[in-house]
DNA sequence: CTGATTACTAAGCAAATGCTTAGTAATGGA
DNA sequence: TCCATTACTAAGCATTTGCTTAGTAATCAG
């Protein structure tokens, strides 16, 4: 690309590795009990820095989103490309509880935490993005049902969405319950198939 | 009750009625999403009686967490006294539906919603109120549950904790999913019990 | 009516919030 | 070396936060 104006300093951190930190942050105190302070803590760059390249708290936010679904794809595709069917959607439910667990605690899923802490009253922006993540699950999900040739399509979207809500109240139960009984209410679950 | 001081004017408000409002609030909004002075108008009390009747903003969230409760118990004695085992339970997922919704929206469950906001930072008050409803809650389920002779008591055991568990997704489910897809979820749930 | 007691209103406190700005340091083509 | 350009630091902005305090109004026994 033609570039007019003389080079000049370059940043001094890396975005991406940033908001990695950033998101660590959200997904431990939720969207409204982090504040930009923290943010520069946490990040470990000035609070011109965070805005000159994120241009705001929610800018930086929907940074973290895109992250951690870039995160969670490392689950997603191993569901993706397996064609187990309903196996391999079990098996989806126990990664995402290693993928959730935390050193010293249980942080759920970035994204329902944070539909449930903003509910209707988020950014825009953001609950868009958010509701879009919940849809590309249960399409995955129905995919994958799919693949038994005895269902139909009313079964499978049925199904489909019952793993979707399931997989919400697995993602709110992993921040409360023993790891037994998580793996009691996967096996449980599991059984209405 | 002997009396040594004069009387003197009294409260200008009803208690209840004021923490039922602030109860509105923050099923609403969240803990944190409510400030202080969102409560002196939706209260339509000033500052000063808010704290002299509840102590602090924390004193009146709890106040609203044990109104929550009683509102809901009038759900929950209805399972209770019941005896239909399982059909019971299930009235009762349906039956949270209808206490949960809103002229203009979807509120889930204050307790839970509460749980997911504060996880593991908030007031540890808070927090021993929030997790005994959810042990309530199952042993609701259990009880009714153990009804059932063949069901021996591990059995109950795991599908008392699986239907808690179910409870909490479908709270969460209740504020983003239509009529439809939580009805499908819960007809799901319960196939095999 | 007096005066003690309690509840009210409204102003104000320090601290924290998201965001900006003024000034300085680094970079690299001319 | 000069200087345009970009990134840095740190101070500061208005607003909001949870909570308090100073002063006034109501109540009622004596």
């Amino acid at each position: 690309m033609y570039r007019i104006y003389k080079m000049a300093r370059s940043k001094q951190y890396n975005e991406e590795e940033v908001i990695e930190k950033a998101m660590a942050l959200f997904w431990r105190n939720g969207y409204g009990n982090t504040s930009v302070r923290m943010l520069e803590k946490e990040m470990g760059i000035n609070q011109f820095s965070i805005y000159s390249s994120f241009g705001s708290k929610n800018g930086v936010f929907l940074e973290c989103i895109k992250s951690y679904k870039k995160k969670m794809h490392r689950i997603t595709e191993i569901l993706e490309k397996s064609n187990n069917g309903v196996i391999g959607i079990k098996q989806y439910f126990y990664d995402f509880l290693e993928f959730s667990k935390d050193d010293n605690g249980k942080k759920g899923c970035l994204v329902t935490n944070t539909v449930n802490e903003l509910g209707a009253h988020g950014d825009p922006i953001i609950m868009t993005e958010l509701k879009s993540f919940f849809n590309e699950i249960k399409t995955l999900f129905a995919n994958n049902l799919s693949q038994d040739k005895n269902k139909d399509l009313a079964t499978v979207e049925k199904q489909a969405n019952y793993l979707g809500t399931s997989m919400l109240g697995l993602t709110l139960a992993s921040k409360i319950l023993s790891r037994i009984q998580l793996e009691d209410y996967i096996e449980t679950a599991f059984k209405n198939l």
